[in-house]
Formats: C-alpha cells, structure tokens, sequence
DNA sequence: AACTCGTGGCG
DNA sequence: TCGCCAAGAGT
C-alpha cells in the first residue's frame, strides 16, 4: 500500500517484543479480563470509549451487578440504564448500548453477532476499532483495532505527520495497524498494544527508558517523542448560557424534565432550562402562577469539551403543579429514583438542602 | 468533512 | 488556573 509508511519492523519482530513486554508489564487483572464473555467486553469497550480505565472500573462494576446479562439489559428501561450512566458522560454510549441490547435479542437470538465484523459494526454504538476489540478479545480471532493509544504508539514510531482525525492520516494508521497486528495471541496483542500507550507511551511524559521499540521508534530518534500524534487544531470555545428552574413543592420535592432523546445530555432528567427570564416567566406564568420566586442564586460555569454553559438557577417555590406529565416529574433529593441525571444536575440536586431550609413561605 | 457529545485527570 | 485530551461513534 502506498498509503502506508515503511514499517520499522518486521511484524513478527513487533509482536514478539510486544508480547515479551506484556507478559512482564502489561495489565491482567482488570475486571473485563476476568470472564472475558462477548456481553462483559462489549459493555466494558463501550464504557472506555473516550473514558480512562480508573473511571470506568466502578461503573462496570455497579452495570454488571444490575444487568449481568444481554438479556436483561434489553428487558431495562432506559431510564434505569441511564440511571446507572449517570455521570460517565456521552450518554448516547448508554442509549446505544440499550437499543443495541433490543436489536440483539430481536435479530440475533440473544447473542452478539461476534462471528461477523459487519453485523457487529452494524449495532449502534460500535464502530470499526469497538467491533475489532470485542471480536479479539472474547474471542481471540484476529481483529485489527485503531484507538487513541494506538494512534499515539503508531504515529510516535513511524513519525506519521498530521492530526490523526483527518482521514489521510487515519487511513495510514489503519494500515500500519492491520501490518502488525498478529494471527495469533490476538486477545492479548490488542491488550498489549493499548497498554503500551496508557502506561509507556503516554502523552505527556512518555517512558521511552522502558520501552521495547526505543531503538525503532523514528520520533524517539529524533527526540520528538511530544510532537506526535499532532493534536487537533481548536476553536475558541463558544459560550451558552442557560436558566435552570429549581421550582419546589411543600414537600421539597423538585420539578425534573426529561430532555430531549438526542442532543447535550439526551434522554436525561435535568431542571427545566429556558433561554431567558422572559421564557422562564412565561412559562412559569401558564403551569405555576402562584409560585413565589427568590433571589437569584449566583451562576457557575460548567465546561463541555466544546463549550462552556454558564448556569443560572432560578429558584422558586410553590405549593402545587397543575399538569406533571411522562417527561416531567416531581424528584425527592431526600430519597432519590432511578433515573439518569446530569453531573452538573446532580450536583445542583445534592446542594439543595440549606435553599430548602431557607425558603421564605408564601405569605 | 466537520461537528457534536461529558467528565475528570494532568502538566 | 487553564487548556488539552482520553479504550470513538453518530450525524
């Protein structure tokens, strides 16, 4: 292939080296290692998406305790699912892996199709890199994959230039990933590969003193272990602001809304959000006319990956609510139900007694 | 092809 | 404190 580099190495020469490595240093006893089942991969390669491993481990945990199988995350709600996403983030992760779950035990009886890429890359939430990782690690026939710590490794080694999200340079990486990638030992090649770049070739400071390829890494040569892979080139980051209505009852319960299904925080619960006071008045003149409003709490900033949100809350207090509908509830910090709540959300939630203390009542 | 989607860690 | 970005995929 013209598309690919020169590789420095033999590709038997790579695995031996990589797996003499892992088999010393490498990483064996996280918990999707231990019954490495299609179900326990796919969850645990869906949760690591973008994710590093120290977040996803309790999560897995928690999931896998409430859904040991396919067959009853498909039978969940997915508010229950969500419920148990809550603050991992990019909860189409979540919504995917539900509707994906359905469409298994409807089209598949029950099993992920781990015998064919194409059916596995045809779920929703799987990709090419997520459908090859579960493929070679449950069941050890050979599978290429290409994420972010291989990225790293692969553009380090062979110096490939430019940022790794434009396609040209993907497609390169792709290649010289597929060259090396092994027919045998595939489980733990992938794992080795990914462990090379979480714990050696890191972003920041990599470790090339321990590294089996310091001799054939063509950056390390040249000392310019930090200028690869390129990064991104960025925009300022927009701003939005928003008004989050923290509207209570007599019992200090809250009033949630459900978002949208898709869009920043799909399918979660969160305070209703208006654009403006005028919208929040409006709206609180049709659904809660009586309602007695404080004083404005400060604002604070919650910063996305592409945008900050500046969140103002906008306290109030009335007795009754004429109209909670399915995608709108009353929600009880003190005994809390199970649906899927926004960080930023829950936090706001989890600071809600000394408001409720506090409340002046409707004189 | 460029943009969107969360949260937490790190230098 | 702040910008960068991580076991990517969907649109």
């Amino acid at each position: 292939m013209s598309e690919m580099p020169a590789p420095v190495l033999d590709a038997g020469e790579f695995q031996r080296r990589l797996l003499d490595w892992f088999d010393r240093d490498g990483r064996h006893d996280l918990p999707w290692q231990r019954e490495r089942t299609p179900y326990r991969v796919w969850v645990s390669e869906i949760m690591l998406q973008q994710t590093q491993v120290t977040t996803v481990i309790p999560y897995f945990e928690r999931f896998m305790a409430h859904f040991p199988t396919l067959a009853e995350l498909a039978a969940a709600s997915q508010d229950e699912v969500l419920h148990l996403w809550t603050g991992l983030g990019y909860y189409a992760r979540g919504r995917n892996l539900h509707k994906a779950a359905r469409r298994v035990m409807e089209e598949h009886g029950g099993e992920l199709p781990v015998n064919s890429l194409e059916a596995l890359a045809g779920l929703p939430g799987i990709g090419r890199s997520t459908a090859g990782a579960i493929i070679a690690q449950s069941t050890g026939r050979r599978a290429v994959i290409l994420d972010g710590n291989v990225k790293r490794s692969l553009s380090r080694l062979h110096a490939v230039e430019g940022w790794p999200g434009r396609p040209v340079v993907e497609r390169r990486l792709w290649a010289l990933a597929e060259h090396y990638t092994p027919e045998h030992r595939v489980a733990d090649y992938t794992q080795a590969i990914m462990d090379l770049g979480a714990t050696l070739c890191r972003r920041g400071t990599p470790e090339c003193g321990r590294c089996p390829f310091a001799d054939a890494c063509v950056a390390h040569a040249r000392g310019e272990q930090r200028r690869f892979p390129e990064s991104k080139p960025r925009k300022a980051l927009p701003t939005r602001t928003t008004l989050m209505l923290m509207l209570q009852d007599a019992g200090g319960r809250v009033l949630l809304e459900q978002r949208p299904a898709s869009g920043l925080w799909g399918g979660l619960w969160s305070l209703p959000q208006f654009d403006d006071l005028a919208a929040l008045r409006c709206w609180l003149d049709v659904h809660a006319p009586g309602a007695l409003l404080h004083p404005a709490w400060p604002a604070f900033s919650h910063v996305f990956s592409h945008f900050r949100l500046d969140i103002t809350p906008q306290p109030a207090r009335i007795d009754g609510l004429d109209s909670v509908g399915e995608a709108r509830c009353w929600y009880d910090p003190g005994s809390p139900g199970r649906i899927g709540l926004a960080a930023p959300v829950k936090a706001l939630l989890a600071s809600l007694a000394p408001f409720a203390l506090t409340a002046p009542e409707p004189s």
